[in-house]
DNA sequence: TTACCGTATCGACGGATGTCAATATGACAC
DNA sequence: GTGTCATATTGACATCCGTCGATACGGTAA
């Protein structure tokens, strides 16, 4: 009850500009993204394939409940999915989540400048 | 001397797992986005083309320096470029650091999933 | 049931950051 | 020079957010 649609937007933002509730959708995307243990976390995760929670508080250096919490903050933006089997917790990547990011950060095919 | 390198990362953060200090640069350059005033701000500019901070001071209700204090950190980040010509500063996109960003989002070719 | 374990939630603290009023800087016009 | 305008900087404030210890929840096993 948290992914957060991002509606409006989306040819890029560089190609018209936003309305307020496009930027705000967007920045909110981009911030779940803006934290280097959240960036570690999804990156361990890809590797991995389907991961078990229990795998991921150790290698960050984080305590449990911050761990938990980023995971929490994943899942609820749509990029990482939960699966709880028994007591464990199985965390899997949702790449669909980030062709929104990275269709907002086209919008120009990068002329060399000048 | 503020434009970070993001030097360690980038075949896509979901290709392998993110060190500590390439996760802190790409955070950083997150952060940069994570904001809707900038979002906008960027949009406006690109849209404009080379624009005057005179034009964006007025349309997105902020004053006059917050709107400064964010075309800064946009300019330092690398994303805008800025030119002061007489007593006005005029700002244009500089669209080689959205590759940065967008590339760090790729790592997969967002397979149809299950 | 009780005991234990993995995970999530709560509450509090501290640091980062967006915001604005006031001020400074620097350029043009006179 | 003085005055005015566009922009940048400073300083202070409030809010957001990452972090952790303590605790609660839910499952498994005896």
């Amino acid at each position: 009850m948290d992914v957060q649609p991002i509606t409006a937007c989306c040819d890029g933002l560089l190609a018209a500009p936003l309305s307020e509730a496009a930027a705000e959708d967007l920045a909110d995307a981009f911030k779940v993204m803006a934290d280097p243990v959240r960036l570690r976390l999804l990156s361990i995760v890809a590797a991995e394939g389907e991961t078990c929670a229990c795998n991921l508080t150790t290698p960050l250096g984080k305590s449990q409940p911050t761990i938990s919490h980023h995971l929490s903050v994943l899942t609820d933006a749509g990029l990482l999915r939960r699966e709880k089997r028994g007591k464990w917790a199985w965390y899997s990547v949702a790449p669909e989540r980030f062709a929104v990011l990275r269709d907002a950060l086209a919008g120009e095919p990068v002329p060399a400048h000048q």
